[in-house]
DNA sequence: CATGTAAGTAAGTAATCACTTACTTAATTT
DNA sequence: AAATTAAGTAAGTGATTACTTACTTACATG
């Protein structure tokens, strides 16, 4: 176990406890204490329960890990482009669950600030996804490569979403990679 | 405009402020203030606020509408019956934002309740097309068709999650309607 | 006319909220 | 050794919270 700093220990405290319960219910006297700081050091670092907030989610969020992802994408066979895709971006956002608790708790509170934050993704992604889908495509059928890479990217976050925020099932890692695979065979059957 | 008994006036107020500000977020005060009532009134009627918000989850839940879905599957030719069901199942979750937005919100304060409430419309979502999608289908590929089954109804509920509560698109509804066909090929595809 | 019902008003409860002030302690740095 | 820094403690601020009490008003029903 790394030694955290005070600042750093209060803001994983926060981070778990809105995911949790939300900013409105979860208080600051309960951050401090999950975190062993006093109170008062609490709002002698970030000033108030806002800027503590903004500060969880500009060190929480997802954008840098799934920029990583778009940005580390291999040559392999599309076959095995789409699955390691398909695994890296299930298993980002596994590891960002609380951070996706967060804004989704608050999308109404943050709305602007959480459309900011998914919009541009979600067109990387999709872009990306084209980009993949048309070096290798055979034939041109009569719907576009971008609704396919919507619907791709949506079986992938609503299986995430399904199994680890709504149902919380216990679901074997390979189980959840089978189940990849065959997205992916899916997606190929529409563009092969 | 009907006029609404005074508890509906506060029932409806509260979903509205709920899915909206969250539960904690909300105020019993607000709420009255918003039903034009007084807050004695409402704690009259409900007795405590957690109880008000239990009846408004009763009251306001998702599972009749997609369980009557369920029961009105007509026999249509497997597309058109594939899209209408998409349609059904998209437009049933917007008009039913509000509650979904309340479950998302307090899926770690309600958790049992709101798995429960999933838990049993998905399975007979997908035992549902899976019942469809045997009669109809050709041969046997090496994927199941409950793996299909998920991913159809994960596109769907993707594109609404995506669309309507993340990033409040204003998309047509002829554009809806060609996303949602393409999704049906995109199934065909993998079944037929 | 008398009674019951559904609502309102005014006031107040104890608890909790975010946040502050004043002072102290311990360790590190200069 | 003196000064700075990062933390703590104790106490309290005014505002807001869910919820209550006591009494009142207006209307409908028997």
């Amino acid at each position: 176990m790394e030694k955290l700093s005070t600042r750093d220990r209060i803001i994983e405290a926060a981070y778990t406890l809105f995911s949790e319960k939300g900013y409105h219910g979860t208080s600051t006297r309960e951050i401090a204490k999950t975190a062993s700081v006093s109170e008062v050091t609490l709002f002698r670092i970030f000033g108030t329960k806002e800027s503590l907030f903004e500060e969880v989610l500009k060190t929480k969020s997802i954008i840098p890990d799934l920029l990583a992802m778009i940005r580390d994408v291999e040559n392999y066979s599309l076959e095995d482009l789409l699955f390691s895709l398909a695994k890296r971006f299930y298993y980002t956002l596994v590891s960002k669950k609380k951070f996706i608790m967060i804004t989704f708790s608050e999308v109404n509170q943050y709305s602007e600030k959480i459309i900011d934050i998914y919009q541009k993704l979600i067109d990387q992604i999709d872009e990306l996804l084209v980009r993949i889908f048309s070096k290798y495509k055979n034939s041109n059928r009569n719907f576009d490569l971008k609704i396919i890479a919507m619907a791709f990217r949506g079986m992938i976050f609503d299986l995430f979403l399904t199994n680890e925020i709504l149902l919380r099932k216990d679901i074997t890692k390979s189980e959840i990679n089978r189940i990849l695979s065959s997205y992916v065979k899916i997606v190929l059957n529409s563009i092969e």
